[in-house]
DNA sequence: AGTTGTCAAGCTAGT
DNA sequence: ACTAGCTTGACAACT
């Protein structure tokens, strides 16, 4: 069982979101950016390593504009020993890395432009796991996707746009159970029918389900992780106390998370903390860890 | 140096 | 009809 956060670390004085605006954009400004980046996302795997943290989601914003008509530039080509020597590193130190396209990436939308620009910004996110040379256990999590007022039909629509994509795209993507749209039960349903593997959100599962027990569900979940995949992932986050949305809490609760750890008792998977406090919050999960 | 409006992209629910 | 919220954070133009 790995334990990580996503995308920023506090303590570690950089981001490697850094972007810049559109109106801006040259060749030159792009290869600074993505130079920061890159030396940032480096200092954070390494606080990683010396803090205990074996899974890390990468944040989208590594490389940016990569997916724009805008953006030209082979940046896989012009970096490629940066990114070859960060994947060794990961490799070498065993750590879990996966990613996650914002809500812009809907592959089941009813506009065919949405999804052919869902489908380049896949292929981007892919593209940067691609390039660390890490193996298909390094994953790419979106959501379903859209309603449409008519679920039956934009559930149909993700199968068939899921099986249009490329290999390299497939063999990566993973669904995740959302909070106001698709359920898990619901990307079981999905994932019966195209085998693709599910991330299990606590928070969302909280917020929507079919009165189905969290473990039951988790353990039909954990089947549609096959072992070239890795192990399970799990997205953990608990609400705020009495809020009536969806809203993450700041800093995790060891109580919850010690129950959780518990009620989950025999499973193994890996566990994103989607959390504010990003890296205070898995030092906190760590120490419930070794208690346990 | 600090503040604040704005930023490529979509969808849903609430006003 | 419009906007907040979603992993909101980071930029850039303004004091």
């Amino acid at each position: 069982m790995k334990i990580g956060y996503p995308c920023i670390n506090n303590s570690v004085g950089c981001t490697a979101n850094r972007t810049f605006r559109l109106k801006s954009y040259s060749e030159d400004l792009l290869k600074e950016k993505i130079t920061e980046n890159l030396s940032c996302l480096k200092k954070i795997l390494q606080y990683n390593i010396n803090n205990g943290f074996l899974f890390f989601r990468i944040g989208s914003g590594l490389v940016p504009f990569a997916s724009h008509p805008i953006c030209e530039f082979n940046w896989q080509n012009y970096f490629k020993k940066d990114f070859q020597e960060i994947g060794r590193f990961i490799k070498e130190k065993n750590i879990r890395i996966s990613m996650h396209p914002d809500q812009f990436v809907v592959i089941n939308s009813q506009n065919p432009e949405i999804v052919a620009r869902s489908i380049k910004e896949l292929e981007y996110h892919c593209q940067i796991l691609d390039s660390l040379g890490l193996d298909q256990t390094a994953k790419v999590q979106i959501h379903i996707g859209g309603v449409y007022g008519e679920k039956e039909k934009s559930m149909k629509r993700f199968i068939e746009n899921y099986k249009k994509l490329p290999v390299f795209i497939k063999k990566r993507l993973v669904v995740e159970n959302d909070d106001k749209s698709y359920s898990a039960s619901e990307c079981l349903e999905i994932s019966e029918e195209i085998k693709i593997p599910i991330v299990f959100d606590t928070l969302h599962h909280e917020c929507l389900n079919n009165q189905e027990k969290a473990r039951d569900v988790f353990e039909k979940i954990i089947k549609t992780w096959k072992k070239k995949d890795g192990l399970p992932i799990i997205d953990y986050s608990n609400r705020i106390i009495g809020d009536k949305r969806c809203r993450h809490i700041q800093s995790l609760d060891p109580r919850l998370f010690k129950k959780f750890i518990k009620e989950t008792f025999g499973l193994d998977f890996d566990i994103m903390l989607e959390i504010k406090d990003k890296e205070l919050s898995a030092k906190k999960a760590l120490e419930v860890l070794v208690v346990v």
